[in-house]
DNA sequence: TCTGGGGTCCTAGGACCC
DNA sequence: TCTGGGGTCCTAGGACCC
């Protein structure tokens, strides 16, 4: 607890629903939900405005499409977010040394360590000065929560959004805290709370008065504890900056349950590759192996294995994986599959225990050895049918960039704008014209067409050959409905809704 | 037409060691 | 030897966060 509101809490708002909106004009205004577009897809973000139609979080996409059927429904782009999370998690970089990402859109400051005086005005001023920084970098808002503890703060980021600023005084933590669900504390879930309901606590002001042993008879020594400290407004914990991750892991949801096991096999090994591929990446290897199954019924398993020593060998990993995966079953359909890495080390570290225990195991099933480096056989098949998924980046020889509205039926709908034009047209092609191929995400921000910055007689990215505000589509030029992405044409134009 | 993907931390039992 | 007891590692599962 600090005598000033100097923790910073940084929350963008909807982050990648806002990021989408500002990439593409034609959205702004409208409701725009980003998650899985697949059968199995749920929610990342909802816009403000798909929030009103009870569009949130975690519900499945097909849900949402019930109760929002005009929104725009798009794949998200990762991309785009890294790149806008990098500029604000920089800006954040100016205020302080220490800052403490959570997420792509989230962030404690330690505004105390970046030598900000420690008063409510001056770090009232700081948070909404940065807030002007970051719409001025970004063209997203971003909400900010200011108190004396990292809770607090992220509490009253909380309160502060949409787009604003909310100061919680330190020495009004207690009345602020009291009469708030017991839910609203950061680690009560959905879990906890049910058992606090159960036994009649249901505020915040109820969990202090329960008083700690009763808190841990409930839900066990460090959540009992760590619950009563937070409710009692103690809470110490300092900003850190970013720490080395501690495992890494791939999963995927698969649009129908398999249940060839040859199948799954394949799967597990492709899964292991990319694992392994993203743990060298981060220049890390580990020492423990593991897989997870989520079968047709949602029950899911995991399965661990711990070699002798660290191994970024994705032939080490693959078989690890097969040799738990032998111990599932898996006749009766399985949904996802997943495999991960952790105890993690540098991976400068020697491999040869891992290795070696490799090669053992497989003299001992007199298998070959095989080419360490090389995918799985049959984990590289080449090309996957392209998928034209809505929201991605495309490029066209002859009308520039823009992105996918939707796609079905042969054909794929283009919306041809940049994030600094108007609202732009809608053309439908061939899911295989050639004079179309898959973009990259545009800043957000046009940047500076200065001197020096054109490349040699090519046009700025995003400009068509025809410049001025886009005409409207030409009746009759419209594509068909879609069963992937957005019902075309227009998913959002509100005079198009149907009853 | 239910229920993603990437993580972190905690619990609990058995093995093993001191 | 016990009217024992910690640590630590491994494994499996679960809660929680964004
Ligand atoms: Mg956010």
């Amino acid at each position: 607890m600090r005598g000033a509101p100097t923790i910073l809490h940084l929350d963008m708002d909807a982050f990648y629903a806002s990021a989408e909106q500002a990439a593409k004009p034609s959205l702004r205004g409208k409701p725009v939900v980003v998650g899985g577009i697949g059968p199995r897809g749920v929610v990342a973000t909802a816009s403000y405005e798909a929030r009103v139609f009870g569009v949130h979080s975690a519900m499945a996409t097909a849900q949402a499409r019930r109760l929002c059927p005009n929104a725009a429904y798009l794949t998200p782009r990762f991309s785009l977010y890294r790149q806008v999370s990098d500029a604000v998690m920089g800006l954040l970089g100016e205020l302080s040394p220490l800052v403490e990402p959570l997420s792509l859109d989230e962030a404690f400051v330690d505004l105390e360590a970046g030598g900000v005086e420690p008063s409510t005005e001056a770090a009232r001023a700081v948070g909404e000065r940065l807030r002007r920084d970051i719409r001025t970098a970004t063209g997203l808002t971003g909400s900010v929560g200011l108190a004396g503890s990292k809770m607090l703060a992220k509490i009253a980021s909380e309160q502060a959004k949409p787009d604003g600023l909310v100061v919680i005084e330190p020495g009004t933590e207690l009345e602020v805290l009291g009469p708030m669900p017991a839910r609203a504390i950061p680690g009560v879930g959905p879990a906890t709370a049910e058992t606090l309901r159960r036994a009649g606590i249901l505020t915040v002001a109820d969990t202090a008065e329960a008083g700690e042993d009763e808190l841990v008879r409930l839900l066990g020594r460090a959540h009992g504890a760590g619950l009563y400290a937070l409710a009692t407004g103690r809470d110490d914990r300092p900003v850190v900056a970013e720490r080395d991750a501690k495992s890494v892991s791939v999963e995927d949801t698969f649009e129908e349950d398999l249940t060839d096991r040859l199948r799954v096999q394949l799967e597990l090994a492709r899964l292991a590759d990319r694992c392994v591929r993203r743990l060298r990446e981060a220049g890390r290897s580990g020492r423990t192996v593991v897989i997870k199954v989520r079968r047709y019924d949602f029950s899911t398993l995991t399965r661990s294995e711990t070699l002798r020593g660290p191994t970024d060998d994705p032939t080490v990993v693959r078989e690890a994986a097969a040799r738990l995966l032998d111990g599932v079953d898996t006749t009766a359909g399985v949904r996802l599959l997943g495999v991960g890495v952790s105890g993690l080390a540098d991976y400068t570290q020697e491999d040869l225990f891992a290795q070696a225990a490799s090669e053992a195991t497989q003299a001992a099933e007199a298998a070959g050895p095989k080419e360490s480096e090389e995918p799985a056989e049959g984990t590289d098949t080449a090309p996957r049918p392209r998928r034209w998924l809505p929201g991605l980046d495309v490029r066209h020889a002859e009308h520039g960039t823009g992105w996918v509205q939707g796609s079905g039926v042969g054909r794929v709908t283009v919306r041809f704008e940049q994030p600094w034009s108007p609202p732009g047209r809608v053309r439908t092609f061939a899911v295989d014209d050639p004079a179309l191929e898959p973009g990259e995400p545009l800043p957000l921000v046009r940047p500076p067409a200065g001197p020096g910055r054109e490349r040699s007689g090519e046009a700025q990215p995003g400009e068509p050959g025809e410049p001025g505000p886009a005409p409207e589509p030409a009746p009759g030029a419209d594509p068909v409905p879609s069963p992937e992405g957005s019902p075309s044409p227009d998913p959002v134009d509100p005079g198009r809704r149907r009853p």
